[in-house]
DNA sequence: TATTGTTATACTCTATAACTATA
DNA sequence: TATAGTTATAGAGTATAACAATA
């Protein structure tokens, strides 16, 4: 198979590697029953708690309405909470059950063996290069 | 909002550059009419003529079943075209149309452009790491 | 008037399983 | 028996537009 110019594109090679990590994450932490997705959603609140649905939409990128049902499911795996805010009627304080607090430690330890394993052929200069190069890309965009 | 650990993960940088660079490229090859993952397809049978539609899937990384869709909207918009294999009856030869070849004409030289503003604050050395790194996660995978 | 959460709806992308016609 | 293309179907993931409650 001929792939012409693709292989000189940077946008197939991005591609391409995250395509490849998320597959790999999403197996690791499908034994805890969430996705990448939700996994991300846990972190923001669990180091957010308290915040609204669409301050949290926003942090990752989606709109208020995608996010009702992305919270719906956390909601009925007993990992998070619409708790009423003390401030604003109109909104809920989203917080971690103690489910969702360990079950958040323990994806972290996952998360940190699994990049462990992606990046066990990179020295530490070479991480750090990686790490600049992507956060060059996303910040011109 | 406090990003707690992502920031320190291959994963989340890996994506988030991603997704900025496929929805600016997305929306620069929008006016032909075409999606990224349209092109790619596009590329694949301009480079090589005449092959079946589960070899192209299979390069791509899809289904069959998903490929069929695809190639009917291409043919569809008069890019591409199922013509029969001189060899075996029970697959098509898939080609690109006369307005296929000129419109990927068109969309190569876009997305050089493209990559070339992705890249514009990359010197060649830091170029060439930066796919080295990206072949080499994608790679191990 | 503006914002928060929600619903209804639709569209894209993907997979699995079963079918048909060929090989 | 096995393979190429197809269909039916389902499930994520996403967006837009409109609504009620509240600010």
């Amino acid at each position: 198979m001929d792939f012409d110019i693709l292989p000189e594109l940077v946008g197939f090679h991005l591609r391409r590697a995250q395509v490849s990590v998320f597959n790999r994450f999403g197996r690791v932490i499908a034994r805890a029953g969430v996705t990448p997705g939700q996994f991300g959603i846990l972190v923001l609140i669990g180091a957010n708690s308290g915040l609204t649905q669409s301050s949290l939409a926003k942090a990752a990128g989606v709109e208020r309405s995608t996010m009702v049902a992305t919270i719906d499911t956390l909601e009925r795996k007993k990992l998070t909470e619409r708790s009423p805010s003390p401030v604003d009627r109109r909104s809920y304080a989203l917080i971690l059950t103690p489910e969702g607090k360990s079950l958040l430690t323990k994806l972290k330890r996952a998360v940190r063996e699994h990049e462990k394993r992606i990046l066990r052929d990179f020295n530490p200069e070479e991480k750090d290069k990686l790490m600049e190069f992507l956060y060059r890309i996303w910040s011109a965009g």
